[in-house]
DNA sequence: CAGTGGTCTAGACCACTTC
DNA sequence: AAGTGGTCTAGACCACTGC
């Protein structure tokens, strides 16, 4: 506390640099989703150190999954395209321990300017225009989740329902597939909250149900947040699954 | 599919088996929470290997938050006594974003038996010894957290309120101190439910409200699940937090 | 200054995938 | 057989801590 001087970059080892430059290369789209990047042979080559360096840099990439090591094959940029990566950030689960598909329902999908609310999580100014997409999703039969999900208008432009209901997958593989936006991590804020009139309609609920209100924060690369979406389930029959190390 | 042998170990690094070797040494308390452990160098002797495979078979304990690596002074085991560390598996944090300082108020520590719903989960038989705690936790005076904890009797033997009042600080440091039992991770399962008749007296609410349901399975070395903890959040001015990725 | 963890190298060799 | 990631070594040197 009593010395103020702050060691700013005072030291930045070699695989900090090349990490830095991978992760420039990611998100100039040089490589994309699926594609396999150089292998490290030929990175450790084009920056001129060794290997194990290269190694080292891949490796925390890979801990935080924008990459995938394939043993044989090659590198990988990570997608959401691939069948084990389709519900990574999904945490609902049924209580019974059961494989789980939900069918999916958009209801709508609108031009609106940003609330000061949406603005300041999406680093926008308020009234910036916002694609606002409202969706619920079944599981055998019975509606589970209500989902709003809000987009800055400018990254998504012309997204409309007709180009929704013609996707049949994951939200995140249509972003990557039709707007070059690949999410990397999220961050959610959990609740519970009483069902209101709306909420209930959706659910076939009564009102005043408990539900689970999870308000999540997507961002792409360089911790540019993209996407809001703010879901409320229903978790009689499922929970919200998580693991603290 | 049409493969069926299995290739079960037919590969093991040596740094694995390092991991193992040292994942024992910690499990039979050869280290304690809080203490050093060898230097790379001692251990890289030791086992006869050199310091990288060592180090990294260190470093994915430290991934794991097994170990701790401090630069200039050593390794050190993983401790819930640390300052950082009190609040490893708290994920509720106040809307608006201060500080969080919970005060802990105990009201009951019983031994009674074994329910088969908690017996399952502790490994245990429906019948076998428990230790049921009731707790409330409160911020800024209001009471916001409801939690009961079921303990095996056996490795907990008597453990009783006086012990816990006697006690000031995280639940997770007494345990080490007094019981020799470090958690490494924990699962939990959230839901929203009503509150009923007791949790809504001991929360200050309405009958009905809306809480935060979290069940959690604790765990000791070697995956032996060690502690169950039911809380309910009320969750009108915090929120569960959770990252993705 | 000695001791600790942290970085980097060059080279050898292993395991896996593909052709 | 060639190319990829994965393991392991021996040795040099750097950064940080504490005596």
């Amino acid at each position: 506390m009593s010395d103020l001087t702050l060691p700013i970059a005072s030291f930045s080892p070699l695989y900090e640099q090349i990490k830095a430059m991978i992760l420039a290369s990611l998100q100039a789209s040089e490589w994309l989703p699926g594609d396999a990047i150089p292998s490290e042979m030929e990175l450790a080559a084009r920056y001129a150190v060794s290997q194990g360096t290269v190694r080292k840099a891949i490796d925390e990439l890979a801990a935080q999954n924008l990459l995938v090591r394939r043993q044989g094959k090659g590198t990988f940029v990570a997608t959401h395209q691939e069948d084990d990566w389709q519900y990574r950030f999904l945490r609902l689960a049924p209580d019974s321990g059961e494989k789980f598909h939900l069918t999916n329902q958009f209801l709508s999908c609108e031009k609106t300017k940003a609330s000061a609310y949406v603005a300041n999580l999406l680093k926008l100014k308020a009234g910036d225009p916002i694609i606002h997409i409202d969706r619920v999703q079944s599981f055998a039969g019975k509606p589970i989740v209500f989902e709003e999900i809000f987009l800055p208008g400018v990254r998504f432009k012309g997204l409309d329902l007709e180009a929704l209901h013609a996707w049949h997958g994951p939200v995140y593989a249509f972003y990557e597939g039709h707007y070059a936006t690949h999410m990397v991590r999220a961050e959610e804020k959990i609740k519970a909250v009483a069902a209101d009139e709306v909420l209930s309609k959706h659910l076939h609920l009564k009102e005043g149900a408990p539900l689970l209100s999870v308000e999540r924060v997507a961002f792409t690369y360089g911790n540019k947040p993209v996407e809001i979406r703010h879901a409320r389930y229903d978790t009689l029959e499922q929970h919200y699954e998580n693991k603290l190390n």
